[in-house]
DNA sequence: GCAGTATACTTAACATGTTAAATTAATTCA
DNA sequence: TGAATTAATTTAACATGTTAAGTATACTGC
């Protein structure tokens, strides 16, 4: 038994909190992966960067962390372990002295290729459970959402 | 102009990548909170450790964990933080001595009262600007996925 | 061509996220 | 009842989030 007593409620319930409706779901997706990469020896953002390195020959960290959609000082800390690990490689950018460019390496491109098929299977259960067109819906709406409130931190 | 190189892609692309959809809409959503509360003092977890404190007399901390959305850990140290600055006070529960019991103060409640307000202000120039229909829709969407899915580090 | 400004990345400092282990108190059941 | 187990909270350790400041290079306009 738990020790909780009741006053009366004043502004919007939990329920109504946007951000907690948003981490709750996504904290649901997540439970799945999570383990998936963690016995693949990857942090989720960790694999975010493999993800954005991987559709890419070669990309500079401006642009990964938009397409990671990590914050630079966490880029810079995530590809210092990565560059450890040795599945990220770093070179300075001939045209432009402050800027690198990272390529997975060999070794990178094998973890991308064993986790991409875990991670399909997770993809596919929750579409199983939720409902395709769910989702497809869930999709369109969380599009939406950013197109049209934006990110009113970016550049 | 940034370095950027395409290869074939592989995987689903990012913007089928739900987590990240997710994320993305809520970064949208936390962009608009987050200076708002900086200028209360908060971050978003201490606050929403003070909102659901605001709507109980007292509650013990799993409770408030369950509530606020955050693991034990973070739960510690947010309660400290709030303790020092004397929003929040603690007492021990007297039917069982492995628990404490938390209330909001004079204070914390003071910074309740004044955040909340200001936090309803940016719901509504969200729902202005998304529509409340769709915003409606995105909540049950959420709502029906986190239950459908559940939370697989739940007990 | 250089002073001033902007850009790319890193570092610093502190808060939170995540997992594992530690601590203390309650509960169970042989 | 007392050993074993479970539960509530905290601590530890490391990774990331967030803001501000630092460093080096590129750009801009005079």
């Amino acid at each position: 038994m738990s020790a909780v007593r009741h006053t009366a409620g004043q502004l919007r319930d939990f329920q109504h909190s946007l951000p907690m409706a948003l981490l709750r779901a996504r904290e649901a997706a997540m439970s799945r992966f999570r383990p998936m990469l963690r016995r693949h020896g990857l942090t989720e953002q960790q694999w975010r960067v493999i993800r954005a390195l991987a559709a890419y020959q070669e990309i500079d960290a401006s642009e990964l962390a938009k397409r990671s959609f990590l914050l630079a000082p966490s880029l810079t800390r995530i590809l210092r372990f990565l560059e450890r690990e040795a599945l990220v490689k770093r070179s300075s950018d001939a045209s432009d002295q402050r800027r690198y460019v990272f390529v997975l390496t060999a070794k990178g491109r094998r973890i991308y290729e064993e986790v991409g098929p875990d991670s399909e299977l997770l993809y596919a259960d929750i579409e199983k459970e939720f409902g395709a067109d769910k989702l497809e819906a869930l999709y369109a709406l969380l599009a939406e959402f950013y197109r049209v409130l934006g990110d009113s931190t970016a550049p």
